[in-house]
DNA sequence: ACGACACTTGTCATGAGATGACAGAATGAG
DNA sequence: CTCATTCTGTCATCTCATGACAAGTGTCGT
């Protein structure tokens, strides 16, 4: 059992104390207008003390959705290795996601996401240190280089930075669906390319 | 021909400087390592002054890029309107950046971007705010409606996001090519799908 | 050419985010 | 209990960013 010891239980404790307020301080009052030391106190921590959990205001405001990119990429690397690449990758999302759907903090994470500019963007950088990791689990499942061959890199910036950013956009623009279902069709759509003529897609 | 005033070419004039300033100094010390005071020294106006002409650092970094994306979507509504979404894509990325390739200043901007971090999150978020205009230029020339179909948003996206990422990634894994050719290899495996067997690509 | 007005700039002040240095308190090991 | 390690708080400092106000400069009508 790799007995925790106190005082790791006690950081611990206070990282999820910081992480919850964090997050209900953000979806009361909204991302920029908290501020670190609106956060410390709620914990009755110094403000010195979170950024030794956190490096940034948005580390702590991403560091579930952290937990989920983790969990997609473990999934994605568990799919048979024979299954085609897009569809591995889809399979994963889809899981990940639709296991999380059912939980509000999912939710508004999502929104307060799409909500700031700052967080968008922080996503995508985050999105970004995971390219290599992600480029190279694609290019040993295509069988090439990825310094080679682009696709792996351009999977796994789609993966990572388009299809998320697409699902903002779309939901912004006023289509609602379970955001698992809105991940299905746009790996889907990206298998068989996007240039096709105009064919009404998915619901018919 | 609308005579700019000696008040608004002094206003031009001092932006160019900053620009100019900004991007020597970003080049020699890097762009975390530049402060604004200094960017402002070199250009003898106070750093207030600074932020009435560009609202961030970033903001200053990315004003070139901004322009180049402009008239790539410039280029996009101006292709025949019966060729195929991503091929007046390609075509238009292809024409503005081989423009500016043969500028030394476009290579050491790329080569800014990608070393830092928050300058390739900026540049995302920045393309953000483009995606409505884009998609809905996209829609129009699928004959769709962005609300209802996801294609428009989803090529916006990739073309905004997922393509510099890919091409940023791709590079730093020792690939060498003019950016134009690997923007036409990226559109050219995205209009025909990502999800293929691995058949070496492009080169041969 | 002159003067009223608008615009631009500098100075000052302020606040949030982020980091380093150091001392003191809590915890773990012996 | 004692000592060493680790965590925390306080203090100082820096950079980015913004508001308020005064002073300087360009513009335009007369």
């Amino acid at each position: 059992m790799d007995k925790p010891g106190l005082r790791e239980r006690k950081k611990q404790r206070t990282r999820e104390a910081l992480i919850d307020a964090a997050h209900e301080l953000f979806c009361t009052n909204g991302y920029e207008a908290t501020t670190i030391d609106q956060i410390a106190e709620a914990v009755e921590v110094s403000s010195r003390t979170f950024f030794r959990y956190f490096t940034s205001k948005e580390d702590v405001a991403l560091s579930l959705a952290d937990e989920q990119v983790t969990a997609i990429l473990d999934a994605f690397a568990a799919q048979p290795a024979d299954m085609p690449v897009l569809t591995a990758m889809r399979t994963a999302a889809v899981q990940v996601v639709r296991s999380s759907e059912t939980q509000a903090r999912f939710h508004s994470l999502q929104n307060l996401i799409s909500a700031s500019p700052a967080l968008t963007a922080a996503r995508i950088e985050r999105g970004t240190a995971r390219f290599d990791t992600l480029a190279r689990l694609v290019g040993a499942r295509m069988g090439v280089d990825p310094a080679q061959d682009p696709r792996p890199y351009l999977v796994a910036s789609v993966a990572l930075c388009a299809v998320p950013t697409a699902i903002d956009a779309w939901r912004a623009a006023g289509h609602q669906a379970p955001e698992s279902e809105l991940i299905r069709q746009a790996f889907d759509l990206l298998s068989t390319g996007l240039d096709y003529p105009a064919t009404p897609t998915g619901s018919q």
